[in-house]
DNA sequence: TTGAAAGCGCTAACAG
DNA sequence: CTGTTAGCGCTTTCAA
């Protein structure tokens, strides 16, 4: 950073100026900043007032070094760039506002590599405990969150051993459902449209979870579409068409989110195609977007709230049993069939 | 936080660990693992690999009290449950992530208590910089800011005096530019829709510049609809039918943002109500999503990723004249008619 | 190129 | 209820 800021004569303030403005120890003053109760009323006032006209701002960095306290959650996510992240971020936020505790947040765009820089980067800070999205991690990342000794919180997808606690969903699980209400309302060739992310774990166990249950039916996808950056809805769109200029005897289309489903939708309805009649759609995230539409997807909600809240509960101790290590919560994302499946046959 | 972490017998590695596994000074570690270059290869590399070996995190608290430097900037916004901050976001990393500096997000909810909470936190961290939305604050929060002896930017908006480097674009000009292209298109019975948000001073102020220059040609909005909260598109869908249906006469609405723009798109696409000959539609934003809908609508671009960028240059000095204080840069952004206003007459 | 000493600003622990 | 002392883990500064 260039240094031209300032001429530079006054120092930042300390705790030793506002013990000089108002004649009380330094000590004291930290209890009084910190809202110890053990001080009088009086001398509490006028600590505060020193404090507040000269502008003081603690300075943590001293304060966490002294006591080994850091009152920092690392909230460590693969993206920002859909709602579903900052939703969940939504429910950390509401349950640490009460605490003291503040959400630092970092963004990997679903690269172990920066999975692994952002990890080292926030434990640096030593902060009080890590939220981080995913049970997949490099060897290093892993060693580290081991070792970090506090509380880890790997929230979204319970489809595999945590190290810690683990707040999410069965993707795994979730596609499965939806294979299965698709097969009975008597969709029987169906194509799959999503993303084109290697690591995207959750998303690969939709997947997997969806063609297993096609295969428990004797039934494989019969095409598949992927696509890679740009706006969802248009590639939802454009996928859509593609697809179904491919393969017109498709009767399902299962997406892997909401926006390009959505997209998708969007296209049928202007195509005049028979949803659900002709060909049924569905998605997956549950996004509020979806309610704008004229003919609501069908969709699985992710609890994205409700993981976020778990989480910070875990780390604040909220739990059942106040444990904030090794606890284990599956959510049961619900299905909604909305107006884009036909009833079972 | 819960203490049951662990019965704990392991500290946390110290700097003094990896010197005597390697059996070099502290001092010389310290040299290695910050990069600075007079160590000799052979030293280097044994601390290198004991540091691996440990799997020892340095320790930013102490390194940046010692140090008095810390490379994280303070990036406060008012929200991230719309795309537009987090694109701000991903200009701001994209030039920090060469820096060594770190971005550090607190969200304000449009409240200035919040702000003053957000921004009193961050400060305690002593941060390199601040890039904070909008160009009010409360008054703490303004001497907060100005007193914090660090470089400040201020984004987003320029309608209005800074309190040291500013980035943004005018939306009261670009609320003019809006009504002005309406106008010159012969639209004349113009109704609003927007956000019931006091705090958000910019979509007041594209209000403002847009009621200004319907005033200069002898007009006034003939209605307004206001929502707060929910999904944005359905909200566009409902505002727009519920003021249609109080005022069949209007010519052109205009939305404060492109979500519920999008939404009351589709309720006249799906009305059947011809766009842009009987009515006009335009929002503000340019978000991606549009480019998804059949009909594109009328926008503005907010220059999002380019705000974001450059309020990180000037942090690290990447501005012409490598200050990092006192700059002021205005972009302009580009109106695009998209097809939801009908050629100018 | 390496090491030793002296803090950074705050709080834990204890004494009064 | 208030004050004193001794660090927290690292980097600055100076010396070798």
């Amino acid at each position: 950073m260039a240094n031209d800021h300032r001429p530079d004569t006054r120092r930042t303030l300390t705790l030793r100026d506002v013990s000089e403005a108002s004649g009380v120890s330094e000590m004291t003053v930290s209890r009084v900043l910190r809202n110890r109760g053990d001080v009088s009323r009086s001398t509490r006032d006028r600590v505060m007032k020193a404090a507040k006209d000269l502008g003081y701002v603690p300075n943590k960095i001293a304060g966490g070094l002294a006591s080994q306290r850091v009152n920092l959650v690392a909230v460590i996510i693969p993206s920002l760039s859909n709602m579903v992240f900052p939703e969940v971020l939504t429910g950390i936020s509401q349950v640490l506002d009460d605490t003291g505790l503040q959400p630092v947040v970092g963004v990997t765009n679903y690269s172990p590599e920066r999975e692994e820089r952002v990890l080292y980067e926030m434990l640096s800070w030593r902060p009080s405990g890590v939220i981080v999205a995913g049970l997949e991690h490099s060897d290093a990342a892993r060693a580290m969150l081991t070792n970090a000794g506090i509380p880890i919180v790997e929230i979204m997808d319970v489809d595999g051993p945590a190290i810690d606690s683990v707040v999410g969903i069965s993707h795994h699980r979730a596609g499965q459902m939806m294979a299965q209400t698709i097969l009975a309302a008597g969709y029987r060739r169906i194509g799959f449209l999503g993303t084109q992310m290697p690591h995207d774990h959750r998303a690969r166990k939709r997947l997997e979870g969806f063609t297993a249950a096609l295969a428990a039916a004797g039934l494989a996808l019969e095409d598949r579409e992927y696509y890679d950056g740009g706006s969802a809805l248009l590639k939802g769109r454009e996928m859509t068409q593609a697809i179904l200029s491919r393969r017109p005897d498709l009767d399902f289309l299962y997406y892997s989110n909401d926006m390009i489903g959505a997209g998708g939708l969007l296209h049928c309805l202007d195509a005049g195609i028979d949803v659900p009649g002709r060909l049924g759609l569905a998605g997956f995230n549950g996004v509020e977007l979806l309610d704008g539409l004229r003919v609501r997807l069908a969709t699985m909600d992710a609890c994205r709230l409700e993981v976020g809240r778990a989480a910070a509960e875990i780390l604040t101790g909220k739990t059942a049993d106040g444990r904030s290590s090794g606890v284990r919560i599956e959510l049961t994302p619900r299905l909604d069939p909305g107006q884009t499946i036909r009833a079972p046959r």
